[in-house]
DNA sequence: TTTAGACTTTCTAACTAAAAAAGTCAAATG
DNA sequence: CATTTGACTTTTTTAGTTAGAAAGTCTAAA
């Protein structure tokens, strides 16, 4: 979950933020905090980020980065779409898991949230459908899947497993998930991804 | 939407809570109000309800009650499953649209909601499940539905309508959906029925 | 049995002040 | 020059406080 040790400040700021937005969220987490933690004073953090805002936009983007490069970097390889998707809902799963004091924003968008996350949120949820879009293309491109709506089904398809997400949480008022709604919701994602590849399989 | 205007004082009541509870959702009602629509005083309506709370889970219990009837009465009929879960998931989004404001409830229980209404709500939950599991049944004796886990589809059925209808509203801070979002809710939702369809037909 | 006026209790909205956290900057360090 | 910081200002949050509103109660009357 958390990797390499970084060297330049820059890095270490990041790494002791996203620690403590994954453990805390963005509100308990303060700038002196991050600072304390890596030894420097809170106005260097400023010499850096610009304001707390951009940090914590920083670290959610650099992670999903992280994510999205895992399944991008086999969109070229001999891996079949069906497998690609697979891995995609596996891994988006553990992201989801570990990260969902990060995510967790988009339930306080609910009430309140400002315009900003909102959009930033938007925009993760666009990258994902444009990955979603380049599987579905190499589906197509190989004989798999039927020469469908690329657009429409790659936003049905984040739809989908987004609501099934959202499910596991609508009902907590914490945000740590049990292992039983893990599983449940792992088992849900199976079936789904099933049905949605039968759905336009050739 | 609004039925046929009753005579008695409880279900007078019941009316102008049903209609206020929709427009303006629970916490901009007073009891005050809905007396005062029917010439009441506020002391009366204690009378019939012993809090605001009870009247506004019998409100949202009746609704989804005669929703749920008007496909239950269908059950028996030579309609075949399949255009069961087509007629109940296109009431569904009807009363979802009409009742928002009731179900809005589920939004605000992300934060603090009183344990009574997410019991309430999880309650309404299980009851479609029963009914989706009737429909899965009955699909099952046709020979139309493959012999599945009933209690497992049912159950995932509803987990991804509910999902789905949960993407619209995330974004939004107010209630009204607007008909652009409507429209492409009721094609995700005509494409995620035939694929759930296509998943366990025989 | 049903209703309502007058009542009490509970909750909420709007203030406040104090504390905490965000954010700034000139000077210092190396 | 790039980086850091202590001391600073500004903004936000929190914890009271209080007044008004709304929930909820009760007794007597129709």
């Amino acid at each position: 979950m958390f990797n390499i040790e970084s060297t330049d400040n820059f890095s270490l700021i990041l790494d002791s933020a996203k620690k403590r937005f994954c453990r805390y969220g963005l509100k308990k987490t303060t700038m002196t905090e991050i600072a304390g933690d890596i030894g420097l004073s809170k106005a260097s953090l400023y010499y850096y980020f610009s304001t707390k805002e951009e940090l914590f936009k920083e670290v959610v983007k650099q992670e999903h980065k992280t994510f999205l490069n895992e399944i991008e970097g086999l969109l070229s390889s001999v891996v079949p779409a069906e497998e690609l998707f697979h891995i995609y809902l596996e891994r988006r799963l553990i992201y989801f898991r570990d990260f969902a004091h990060l995510s967790s924003l988009s339930l306080e968008s609910i009430n309140s949230l400002k315009p900003v996350y909102a959009r930033l949120f938007e925009n993760l949820r666009k990258e994902e459908i444009r990955l979603v879009s380049k599987i579905l293309e190499k589906g197509i491109a190989a004989q798999d899947f039927e020469n469908l709506d690329i657009a429409y089904y790659s936003q049905l398809f984040i739809a989908i497993f987004q609501g099934l997400r959202h499910n596991v949480l609508i009902k907590k008022d914490t945000i740590n998930i049990t292992e039983i709604e893990y599983s449940l919701l792992q088992r849900q994602y199976e079936s789904a991804l099933k049905m949605f590849v039968k759905g336009i399989k050739k």
